[in-house]
RNA sequence: GGCCCAGUAGUUCAGUUGGUUAGAACGCCAGCCUGUCACGCUGGAGGUCGACGGUUCGAGCCCGUUCUGGGUCGCCA
């Protein structure tokens, strides 16, 4: 028989109860993790968000009361009344294990279904299964942990931002499409028919109108939505926290949410972080560490051998180099114990996958063995082994290629992998970073245009404008990523405010006056009626929370992920729709039998 | 679109060279049990081996296709 909950009211939550609770009086409400039926003495487990209380039924003392205890079951929603009181035998394990409740009353408010996996921490169960259970899987002590983590995490933004003058501004949802960058999802309007609004991949634009409206420092914890393919770090749907500020330049933005971040590490794990962050340019991070997210906590820097080995006798690194490429080293220390020639080769196959042709090696073990050095010169040789400053014991592991993108790509990749395999990443370290003067443009060989590296209301830096018409692919931007440990959790930039630079902007990246005019002319409008110098980043809320739960998927630390089809498993979006509700929309329907 | 990995009771897994009735642990159900907390003991139920096709006297195992999930490259201003 189902009960309520009728004149009850909850005195403490499970996980709250102490020694100092003993003789009170005690209402919970609670799941049952656990029954223990002894025989006459029942001990239930009641679980909430905030843990475990054993409540005790005792035949003995009330035997119609043990009665209805015996027929309980994992899951079941009970209330539980009774006296807190000292346990005979004390659980360490346990936060309220000093404690117990003998129980009075029990009101069962749910029956359960048994859940097609326990509903406990650190299961180790199909990710699908756990999915499409979603609410089942957030029962779990772990899973819940994060969201309740994630939470904090919304009130110490909150909170930080308003103690430094920021004000929440909340900006549509549904808006104007501005394909540029990623691909947008759409939403048919029925007003319109053919007309579409897209979801935001970014408040961007909304943003910068509100620094030309005067708020001066704006911020969101703001929703935003990109139709591409997923990844362990990268929803369709996710979270920035999104911030501008008037009146500005690089620095300020920079020190602002730096004290964000020393105030989240320390608030939410105890951790000081020392301010300011290490800085590098975007060059500096491609040529030493062949990103421009580099993990910082470990070495194994690239070295360029370009110079060393240019017009050499290996015909791979001459050719590489004659095509206008490069060729570049990571020096293992140590490697030729940990990696044998099977590890190598394996590590070939990796780099292959950045679509690096080959890995070029030498092992300094007992013997020196190379997979190229018959190519060489005995000079030509040794001038590689001191350019990288090999010694007995190192391995040295080389990519050649004509795009240095891919040297790049395949030994900044090469060096993560090399440190996670050699166990090179030390636990509990933090290594922010700004990288900064990243490119404005990059050249985009399929559109034959250049693309803005950032976004195109990025500015250029005033040093490099003459060379916006000269040489636009040297220009670089003020703009900003903020890097943690390898990953890119945030990115902003110093925006353009003027009418004619905007304009520029566009005319650079290939876009019409007609183009720019019905897609931006409002900002561009909006841009000559007094616009402060502004500028501002948005980080990854959810990358963030990622890190600050020690995750290594942001899947673990949203409610309602989404799977790699960008798919959700629970409810089973995206679905078909009824024909009447395209039909009101102006959109055909669609045979999906045919297709 | 490409590449790699996984799929066997409710769950996590084992399953030898292709060979009798596909096993274990946990969970579940029933009985016993008054200090358990990984409760214990006894008994029981539970399988389309992801799906389809092929090879074979015989397929969980070999081959092909496909579905689902994961990782990744491309993509993600």
């Amino acid at each position: 028989m189902i009960e309520t909950i009728a004149g009850l009211k909850r005195t403490k939550y499970c996980g709250q109860f102490r020694t100092q609770d003993i003789g009170a009086q005690a209402t919970v409400f609670g799941w049952v993790q656990k029954v223990r039926n002894l025989g006459g003495l029942i001990f239930v487990d009641l679980r909430d968000r905030t843990g475990l209380v054993q409540c005790v039924f005792d035949e003995s003392v009330d035997r119609e009361l043990a009665d209805k205890a015996f027929t309980v079951r994992g899951e079941y929603v009970l209330a539980v009344c009774g006296t807190v009181r000292a346990r005979q035998v004390v659980n360490d394990r346990l936060p309220t294990g000093d404690v117990e409740i003998l129980a009075s009353e029990l009101r069962i408010l749910s029956t359960a279904k048994t859940p097609p996996f326990e509903i406990v921490e650190n299961s180790n169960v199909n990710e699908e299964l756990r999915l499409k259970y979603r609410y089942l899987d957030l029962r779990r002590p772990d899973v819940m942990k994060n969201l309740l983590l994630r939470s904090r995490t919304y009130k110490v933004v909150r909170d930080y931002f308003a103690e430094n003058g920021f004000v929440e501004v909340e900006t549509p949802i549904l808006m104007k499409s501005t394909p540029e960058g990623a691909r947008d999802y759409l939403v048919p309007s029925r007003v319109h028919p053919g007309r579409f609004y897209a979801l935001p991949q970014s408040p961007q634009i909304y943003k910068q109108l509100l620094m030309l409206s005067g708020f001066d420092r704006y911020i969101q914890i703001a929703r935003c939505f990109r139709d591409e393919d997923l990844r362990a770090d990268r929803q369709p749907d996710f979270t920035q926290i999104d911030l501008e500020m008037s009146f500005v330049e690089r620095d300020d933005v920079i020190a602002v949410n730096e004290g964000l971040l020393q105030r989240l590490w320390k608030e939410l794990l105890g951790v000081e972080i020392k301010t300011p962050f290490r800085r590098m340019t975007y060059r500096e991070a491609m040529d030493r560490y062949g990103s421009d997210k580099p993990d910082l906590r470990f070495g194994l820097e690239l070295v360029d051998l370009s110079d060393t080995l240019r017009g050499c006798g290996f015909k791979v690194f001459a050719s590489a180099l004659e095509e206008g490429g490069s060729v570049r080293a990571i020096k293992v220390p140590g490697g030729a114990q940990k990696l044998s020639r099977k590890e190598i080769d394996s590590l070939g196959e990796y780099v292959k996958t950045y679509r690096a042709k080959g890995l070029a090696w030498v092992r300094m073990g007992e013997q020196t063995t190379s997979s190229f050095a018959k190519f060489l010169s005995e000079q030509e040789f040794g001038a590689v082994l001191s350019a990288v400053g090999a010694q007995e014991g190192d391995v040295v592991l080389i990519v050649a290629d004509a795009k240095s993108a891919v040297v790049f790509d395949s030994l900044g990749a090469l060096r993560c992998e090399v440190a996670r395999r050699l166990g090179l990443i030390e636990e509990g370290k933090w290594e922010f970073l700004w990288v900064t003067d990243f490119p404005l443009l990059e050249y985009d060989e399929e559109q034959g245009r250049y693309v803005a590296m950032h976004h195109p209301f990025t500015a250029p830096m005033d040093e490099d404008l003459p060379m916006l018409d000269s040489d636009p692919g040297s220009v670089r931007a003020k703009a900003y990523d903020c890097v943690l440990n390898g990953y890119e959790i945030g990115g902003g930039s110093i925006r353009i405010y003027n009418t004619e630079l905007q304009s520029k902007m566009f005319d650079l990246l290939g876009l019409s006056k007609e183009q720019t005019q019905r897609r931006f002319g409002f900002l561009l409008e909006a841009f000559d009626y007094g616009t402060p110098p502004h500028g501002g980043l948005a980080f990854g809320l959810d990358r963030l929370v990622m890190l600050l739960a020690g995750e290594d998927n942001i899947r673990n630390v949203i409610a309602f992920p989404k799977v790699q089809n960008a798919s959700e498993l629970m409810s089973g979006a995206p679905d078909t729709v009824d024909d009447s509700q395209l039909e009101e929309l102006s959109i055909k329907v669609w045979d999906y039998k045919d297709k």
